[in-house]
Formats: structure tokens, sequence, C-alpha cells
DNA sequence: AATCTTAGTTTGACATGACTAACTTTTTGT
DNA sequence: ACAAAAAGTTAGTCATGTCAAACTAAGATT
């Protein structure tokens, strides 16, 4: 379940793009997250060491059950965090920017204290 | 007034430091950050370099303007953090751990709009 | 005087995580 | 069928930021 803060981003790519995809190659993670092929080759193999993800003989590759954990964990307080900042007026983009690092370097007790918070206030303005 | 992470913290302590000891010393900033000696050194030698530290003679090290603003720019964010998390009941320990991360990461924009939700809001409970 | 402690430095190592460049393999268009 | 494009790999480089080990230089202790 240990996972770095690249292979948190990695996952949550995978993630998020088999929604948008009918597969996931090295090549789309690329696309997505600006990286260069040979970055994204390098980190699914560890991927894959790591037992996260795996990957068929065409490429594709899909999160095992222990990924997805790991990428279910990271969006949901990605998406957490983007609505909350979007909710403050915070323009979308540098929000989306600004919850994907906060996402990897929360912990779980602030994350949930903040979740339970947002969730009390209901609308805002 | 470019800073990185690492040179953020080491700031950040030295304002810190410098409210609690009548001198600050790279030894005192070992001891705060739990980092060796040898790391401090390295780290000062940068920070001299950029402009941000001055030292003197006998080891006695003072932030410049620059180094200031960004020590108290970041201890700003660090303390907005902290005092949030824990008036949401997080533990403080955990809340400081995770202002620390926050801090260098949130944008202008989102610190700004996060302040002023803070501050609507009074107290909490 | 000889030794111990404290402070600071340099050096070389390591981990992370990106990059370029060169290469192979596969797919596709004409 | 054959060249070009797309996909993937490997190897080497770089920056950041930590560490341990070995060193110098002052002061304090005995």
């Amino acid at each position: 379940m240990k996972s770095n803060e690249s292979s948190e981003d990695y996952l949550e790519s995978i993630l998020l793009l088999s929604g948008k995809l009918p597969v996931v190659r090295s090549v789309d993670i690329a696309n997505e997250l600006g990286f260069k092929k040979s970055s994204v080759s390098v980190a699914m193999k560890k991927l894959r060491e790591s037992g996260l993800i795996t990957v068929t003989d065409a490429g594709y590759i899909y999160l095992t059950d222990e990924g997805k954990a790991v990428a279910e964990r990271v969006y949901e307080r990605h998406h957490v965090f983007t609505t909350f900042l979007t909710s403050l007026g915070v323009d979308p983009e540098v929000a989306e920017n600004d919850a994907c690092r906060i996402e990897h370097v929360i912990s779980e007790e602030s994350f949930q204290a903040f979740k339970k918070h947002i969730e009390g206030r209901q609308t805002v303005k």
C-alpha cells in the first residue's frame, strides 16, 4: 500500500483516464501529465514491480485492487480540495494545481477533519 | 526572491529561532529541524550565496531583508494552516506537520482566498 | 600539555524524479 | 511492401536534498 508522491500522481491519472478512454496506455498518461514517454515508461515499470498496476502485452494498463485503492484515496482528496478552493472563488486551473500538490501531503486526520468541515458548511456564499 | 522548498523551511526556522534565542547558529537550526549539521551547513552556504542570509565570523546567522520577506511569507502560511486545522480538532502536532507541508505548495491566490474564508468564519464551534 | 567537546566544513553516497538521446517494435498510409 | 509515424524501452544526465564519515578549529577540562 506504500507509494511515493509521483506514484500517486500516476495512479490517479490512470484512474481518471480509464473513465475517459477505452484503454489506457503509457502515451496517454504522458499526454495527460505532460511528461515524456520515457519518464512514464520508467514509472510504469516501478508500479508494475510494486504490484499496483498490470500491463497487457498490448501495453494496456490496469490498476490492481491495491493500485485502485491508492488512486481512489488520492482522487478523493483531489476532488475535495478542488471543489473547496473553487467554491472560495479560486480560479479552477489554479485550484486544480494546488489540489494536486496538497493531496499528497495532508495527513489522513487533517483530511477527514477538513472534509467534515466542508460538509457542515453546505453552500458557500 | 526565488527560493526552493527546503530553503523556505530553513528561512522560516531562522525567523522562528531568532525570536527564541539571542543568536542563531547552524547547530540550532539542525536541532530545530532534526537535520544533521552537514545538511544545514550545505543549506546555509546556498542561502548565503543567494543573498537570503548573512553569517558573521562567529557563525551567527541573520536574515537579509529579502530572506526575511520569504521567511515571513512562509510563516504566515504556516500559522494560518496550523490554526485552522487545530480549530477543526486536528491534533496540534499533526496540524503542525501538515501546515509545514502545505505552506510550500499552495498558490498565493488560494492562500488569500483561504485566509479570507477563515476570517469570515470567526470562531469555529 | 594533553584531551575532550562543540561547531562547522567538505566529500562522496544515495533516493527521487524528471530529462535527452538512441534504439526497437508495432501500426498505418500510400 | 515499405517508409513513416507512433509507442515503448534503455541508458545516461541533472537537480534537489538528505545522509555518514572524516576533517579543521576553538574552547573547556583535567
